[in-house]
DNA sequence: TCCCTGTATGTCATTGACGTTATATGCCGT
DNA sequence: ACGGCATATAACGTCAATGACATACAGGGA
């Protein structure tokens, strides 16, 4: 339980998120990528690893934060019941822009930054589980 | 952009999101749910409306709140980078646990709470797209 | 041992979210 | 037109998160 919701309110913790994504790094790095004051960047650490979210590895004064992405993975298995409606309403689009090839008004949903994988591929009303 | 975290903080807004995923409803209907104040649960559903998770329809003084996922989607989509690193870990703890069988120490993970879905089903670190 | 580097924490003021109570708006039936 | 129901908004107090600044702590090298 306890989502992680609140902790990824912060774009700043998205930020260092996205930093440790890459690699592990130590403290100072972080401060220097953000451009923010240490105690700021180390406050919001604290708010990650008291999360789950990241986790230290000390090496002598060094502190190497490193991403622990458990928690998202409770937060996509939260997703999960909603997954199946958007995936019936972006069928639904896909059958609707088909009828009407480009109307001129709309902004374009027409590329690929759509819905990212439905599970059945197709994106059909199917479901296995 | 303008990821749905901060509106999905709140626990209020993710039972109204709970409620309306059955089906859509109007407030007086999730006031009764939800055991709150009106305006309570009014201010909540303009935040929601705000943020593109519900729409309503008006009919007559009723207003029937509905969900609408895309923005569930987005976020979906944020997690995608993430995904492939739990999927990863989740590999590496599996073969971890498979090496000692259920430490008494620890916390026992043995149960499926754990990583919902890696894409390549048995959960290697394949990468297929 | 002393100092310097790297990092964490304490204090304090500010800000914004949340909840409650009171009130406004809009639509219906009579 | 009037009263009442369903819902939205306003005004206000409260509380928690955030950030800046100052300081504490720990380890390493001289």
């Amino acid at each position: 339980m306890s989502l992680p919701f609140d902790v990824l309110a912060d774009p700043t913790r998205r930020r260092l998120l996205e930093l440790l994504r890459e690699r592990p790094r130590p403290v100072g790095e972080l401060v220097d990528e953000l451009e923010m004051s240490q105690p700021r960047v180390s406050k919001h650490l604290r708010v990650l690893r008291e999360a789950g979210l990241v986790t230290v590895r000390v090496d002598a004064q060094r502190r190497w934060y490193e991403l622990r992405p458990q928690p998202l993975a409770e937060l996509d298995a939260w997703l999960e019941p909603y997954r199946r409606l958007w995936c019936e309403s972006l069928d639904a689009l896909e059958r609707h822009l088909d009828a009407r090839p480009e109307q001129p008004g709309e902004p374009g949903r027409a590329d690929g930054s759509w819905g990212p994988k439905c599970p059945g591929g197709g994106g059909g009303s199917e479901r296995g589980e």
